[in-house]
DNA sequence: GCGCGTTCCTGACCTATGTTACGGTGCCGT
DNA sequence: ACGGCACCGTAACATAGGTCAGGAACGCGC
């Protein structure tokens, strides 16, 4: 089975097996850990970048009354920590929200293959470029949607997301969120978390049982809640 | 007058005389625009990157439902679309808040300049960090600060930044922002930032009048936001 | 198989913020 | 110097979402 990164890549940039290969030789050290870990911490100066090859982490914050944002969701071929090359410190956490499969690469060797490869090195450009972007489409979604469409808009976008990675079966897909993790990342409680994923129920827009998440009409969940995929950058660069 | 962007790289790399001149040279094509006009539109694909360099731009996307949400102030010293390199089109749109005078760089230039110059490469890329760094700490603030936090902790943001170019005089500034935008920043309607203005106002936090700002006690205000600098990385890098 | 922690779910109540609607004020163009 | 427009201010009222408090269901360790 091909690694994620590569397999993300492959759907912007035109890979070369000896791409792949490339990008294969970097995850030498990869390490296992448990739902609920931390894998850096705010104030950290890490020695390695991080890339998710199995299971689900999350990019988090602590405000100093005790809340907690979540900014992202890193799923498998995506990269924890490429600010680490330029920034003296992380400001902000990284944590575990599944057990997780995670290969640890040095600086070091994310720079030689850069330099020496300008197709991936477009292609890891294109990935921080397009996490901004999603910050950003987060930021409206919050700013300017109630609950219910906020929920249903990040259902879609972790949909689309996880098909690009492989990682759905039709509408189908494993979802290691609780309600509380959906609450501190869209800026509600729980308990309206939990009011709205009922009206969506009731709506017949989707269905969830226990870490498991069904959509069953993927088109009509886009429509009602007017996603638009751009600020995912999906489509291969035509000029 | 030296030129903003340098005097904001100047407070994190070292720029030699020659480095700021080499940015200088960069500056030829300088346009002039009024306010409210926009610089890029959502879908544009620019073959220029701009420059702020005096005035106020800001980021904004405007959501199926007609809603504005602003992403990001640009203030001189800021590139507004460093993302043209990679990505194929535009995922929101760039407008002016202020009259404004703007450098268009052709790509070319840019790629020129970082290519031959590692210390500017390295300068231009943490601030594209820092644009995102700030994009997380906005989305953690409105999700978890009320209204009158949100807007104290965007005030002292503001302060930070435009003391790092020179554009501020103690604790005063101009701000060319009407209640409308502080809105649209911030999830919020117009009428509720008004309260909370004066709220503030009665606090003795700000004073405020038609495009000025005067925070009359920076710590005070910061002490009451617990605002945290760290995510605009302004400490020069030690090692 | 039992106990305990986590997550889900619910209901009654409260409040921050939105809505609507309007009047005031200063500024800009003619 | 006048009219109009953009912005500010404010009041009465409406509501989305928060708070608190608890109970039910499941899953895991012993």
């Amino acid at each position: 089975m091909t690694n994620p990164l590569a397999l993300k890549l492959k759907s912007v940039v035109d890979l070369t097996d000896a791409d792949q290969t490339r990008i294969e030789e970097m995850l030498t050290d990869v390490r296992t850990f448990k739902a609920k870990q931390d894998l850096i911490k705010e104030g950290d100066r890490p020695e390695v970048v991080f890339l998710v090859l199995k299971g689900w982490a999350y990019r988090y914050k602590i405000l100093p009354d005790g809340g907690r944002q979540i900014m992202a969701y890193l799923l498998p071929g995506d990269l924890c920590d490429p600010h680490i090359f330029i920034l003296k410190e992380m400001d902000h956490s990284i944590g575990l929200l599944s057990d997780a499969k995670v290969a640890a690469i040095p600086k070091a060797a994310i720079i030689a293959m850069t330099d020496e490869n300008p197709r991936l090195a477009r292609g890891l450009w294109w990935s921080t470029l397009v996490d901004e972007g999603t910050l950003r489409e987060w930021l409206a979604n919050m700013g300017r949607r109630d609950a219910h469409d906020r929920i249903a808009h990040l259902l879609a976008e972790l949909w689309l997301r996880l098909k690009t990675v492989g990682m759905t079966d039709g509408g189908r897909f494993e979802l290691p969120l609780t309600q509380e993790i959906f609450a501190d990342t869209m800026g509600l409680t729980s308990v309206h978390v939990n009011r709205m994923l009922q009206q969506l129920r009731d709506d017949g827009l989707v269905e969830w049982e226990r870490g498991r998440m069904c959509i069953p009409d993927v088109q009509r969940l886009m429509k009602v809640t007017r996603f638009e995929s751009n600020y995912l950058h999906l489509q291969r660069r035509t000029g």
